[in-house]
DNA sequence: GCGACACGCTTAAACGCTTAAGTTCTCTCA
DNA sequence: TGAGAGAACTTAAGCGTTTAAGCGTGTCGC
């Protein structure tokens, strides 16, 4: 059987209340006691029954982290990945625990959110989300549970970060104007979600600064696949594109091997910009040039945020809504069109 | 204030007990009652508090999956979100949920795999480990609480799930040989990982049984750095090497680019094969020729086998200790030496 | 020498649930 | 008719903690 306090409390021979009070380190409780107390905690190697002590003081330590999405999708996207390192980082290092809530794909989204609120199995929650979900955020602000979003969401006093999209595909779009382009195909995320919508505005704004409009849009959804069919559809449409945008990097390496499928060299004959540089960005051939947001910070920032709230720490300064800056990295994938050269 | 058993029990005029008796759906409760307690569960919203019952139940659907590396490292090597997605797979269609636990880097193994055990947050445990942490493993079966491991464990009556390493270097070993290549170089993990002496040994038994030995060795610890520095040693070391091998993809990436930067090209002048088959592989360029091991797979028998164990169920036949095979993939990155052209 | 007050500890209720045991009622059948 | 059985509930103990309140001491000031 497992060790609980009132062994310890008999062998130190003291009651439960005292070995509760040397635990929590209350004040009140003479030196002697408080190490022999210590001694017997040792010696039988006690430690307290986290649902226990969580249901009397209604904490458990623990974040939930959840992600509309299933765990095939989840980790295969490495923007993920980064994502769960910054989380992981903060969690792992304030001494909490991390419960990680995915979908099966066939349940709704909804009935996981309320299941992870109302059975109190979290302090807290971290949610990946778009504008669509507000009817979840409404849940979780009803719920009064301390929670921070990452993703975009237009409800009031609700904690989120985000990345400037819209600015990003902004510069990317910059970059290959400047290079010459002028017939540009885009591939863009899954249109549900926010950010998607923000990349593509993001990216139609510049172009039309420059009195141009895009040239062809498919409509992917972020995977490395729809990246594929993208191109090898706007490729075959339209013969005069020059260069392909799209809206991640796993796209943007879809829309690569296609091309280079068709015959098309990166970037002699063909330009191709991507969103998020995750690190096969740094390795692939070409290295991608692409737009960089600071995703794991998005997620370390996140946590650090969620944890101050659930303890109640001086709330950090600073807005609700929180944007964090991206950044064009120029590498290899990109360069003057053809006919200029 | 939350929505309690016995706020349900006084909207449908019952005793706690009748609710609870509904709720678990056991016998003896008339249809009518029934259906009252149903509908005062809907109108409130009830849902039970995972604390209480975990409390009584001593159990808490949740699973623990203990790795011990840091955030950082874990989220930076695509083996581990392979591993999660297989886990997470099977988690969630069981609806359970996940507990992850990570290092900082600062506590040791030993302490975090006790906070998990005593503190009684999960059902089960799915421990990574190497054949090293039989501390940690013999600690998990003193407790008496079930637990798979991924990796290499040599104590009796565990449940580990590992791959063939072994004879996947060997493999990769024969590979190389059949192309023509006698001066290889071999890049090895952390040696402290079993899983890096096994491929390295399958590599050196395949030399071994062409009469060769391995011309030079570097020890790396499985990440893309080390790989850089490997490759750029043993090149400069041995001028005469025309092959090397690496004990994971992500190091045989890091190979190539400090190669291609010594002015190698692949697989023209310097053969390079890696071990894991992660979806890098796939696309870098050149495509690496690498040892396929089933690493979601790995996490999905884990993590099916665990919770099967904490259900009781009739535990599936077959052995304690499961192997899966691994399979050579020939790729773009290994080709015939130069001086056999 | 006495009340007041700290001090150091214990008692016991509470957290929200499950479940064995007990209670009440109705029905059956010798 | 009355014992027995069974159905349908309720009662209450218990899971392992925390914590407010209580209770003897011993000390101190007057």
């Amino acid at each position: 059987m497992r060790v609980t306090i009132s062994d310890v409390a008999k062998r130190a021979r003291v009651s439960t209340a005292t070995v509760s009070y040397v635990l929590n380190n209350s004040s009140r409780v003479s030196d002697e006691t408080r190490a022999r107390v210590l001694q017997a905690i040792k010696e039988l190697g006690y430690q307290p029954n986290a649902l226990a002590r969580g249901l009397v003081k209604n904490q458990t330590r623990t974040v939930g982290l959840v992600i509309p999405h299933t765990a095939e999708y989840v980790f295969s996207d490495p923007y993920f990945a980064e994502l769960l390192k910054g989380i992981c980082t903060v969690v792992t290092q304030e001494d909490y625990f991390l419960l990680l809530s995915l979908l099966t794909g066939v349940e709704d989204f909804g009935r996981v959110v309320m299941s992870v609120i109302n059975q109190r199995r979290v302090d807290g929650i971290i949610m990946v989300c778009t504008a669509r979900d507000s009817e979840e955020v409404a849940r979780l602000q009803a719920a009064n549970i301390p929670f921070t979003l990452i993703g975009t969401c237009y409800l009031p006093d609700v904690i989120s970060l985000d990345v400037d999209n819209e600015r990003g595909s902004y510069l990317a779009a910059q970059h290959l104007l400047e290079l010459g382009h002028r017939q540009i195909g885009y591939i863009t995320g899954d249109m549900r979600s926010e950010n998607a919508v923000q990349r593509y505005h993001g990216f139609q704004r510049a172009l039309a600064e420059a009195g141009l409009h895009v040239a062809d849009v498919y409509t992917g959804d972020f995977t490395q696949v729809s990246g594929m069919l993208g191109a090898r559809l706007l490729l075959s449409n339209n013969q005069g594109i020059t260069a392909i945008a799209c809206a991640s990097d796993l796209m943007a390496h879809g829309a690569i091997s296609a091309a280079r499928d068709m015959g098309y060299r990166i970037p002699e004959d063909l330009s191709i910009v991507g969103f998020d540089d995750i690190p096969l960005s740094q390795e692939s051939d070409p290295k991608l040039t692409t737009v960089r947001q600071p995703i794991s910070r998005l997620g370390y920032l996140a946590a650090e945020r969620l944890i101050a709230m659930i303890e109640d720490r001086d709330v950090p300064e600073g807005e609700d809504r929180q944007i964090l800056q991206t950044q064009l990295v120029v590498r290899n994938s990109t360069g003057v069109p053809r006919e200029h050269k």
